[in-house]
DNA sequence: CGAGTGATCAGCT
DNA sequence: GCTGATCACTCGA
């Protein structure tokens, strides 16, 4: 098996994916283990990306390294935490949209108020992000770091992978991609809409 | 299903 | 410098 940052540098950003489906990613003390994920291309292949229209100061971070976090914040309320992948300037990324708690529930609960159920905690781009802590604040942050306050760690490799269209894009948008990965035994933490 | 939230950016002036 | 469209979403009806 290729190591994790060689499949975070790859050229093509579903190989990312499937490296970052299955890994942890934890933050004061939280640990979640990841579920679903979409990859999002660089080099203007992608319109769906936000790199797609070339570099701004929002989304520098994505042309830099990989393995740094790119954070943003999407309908004046959230904060969606990204993967840069590829290689520097390539401006691959690969959006966490769901993962499984792993400890501090209690904690979680406390900052997701409006989740009815353990499903609601994690189950979706921006409820992760609250439920994690993430912010502006934590873009351009080398997850690879052990320093680092919010890090990824490599997992085992998902042996059942569901594929599907990604959320939430426009037609010519690249919506018919094939690009959202889900771990098919980890449904319960999944977000709607459920792939087949 | 619709409302609501605010940063970003292209395209103007 | 301003405006308006856009946005990879969530919540409550």
């Amino acid at each position: 098996m290729r190591g994790f940052f060689a499949a975070l540098s790859s050229e093509d950003p579903l190989e990312s994916a499937r490296a970052v489906l299955g890994a942890t990613i934890e933050h004061e003390g939280i640990r979640c283990r990841i579920v679903e994920v979409e990859a999002y291309s660089g080099c203007g292949r992608d319109p769906g990306s936000h790199s797609h229209r070339g570099q701004t100061k929002r989304n520098a971070v994505m042309f830099g390294p990989p393995g740094h976090s790119y954070v943003y914040f999407n309908y004046g309320m959230y904060w969606l935490l990204n993967v840069v992948c590829g290689p520097v300037g390539r401006a691959n990324a690969v959006l966490l949209r769901a993962a499984q708690p792993l400890n501090e529930l209690e904690t979680v609960r406390d900052r997701r108020p409006k989740a009815r159920t353990d499903h609601d905690l994690m189950s979706g781009p921006g409820r992760l992000g609250q439920a994690l802590g993430v912010t502006g604040a934590h873009t351009g942050l080398c997850l690879l770091d052990p320093s680092s306050p919010l890090r990824l760690r490599p997992g085992e490799p998902v042996e059942r992978v569901i594929v599907g269209t990604r959320i939430g894009l426009a037609e010519g948008k690249g919506h018919d991609l094939p690009w959202r990965l889900v771990d098919a035994d980890a449904l319960a933490w999944v977000s709607k809409p459920h792939p087949k």
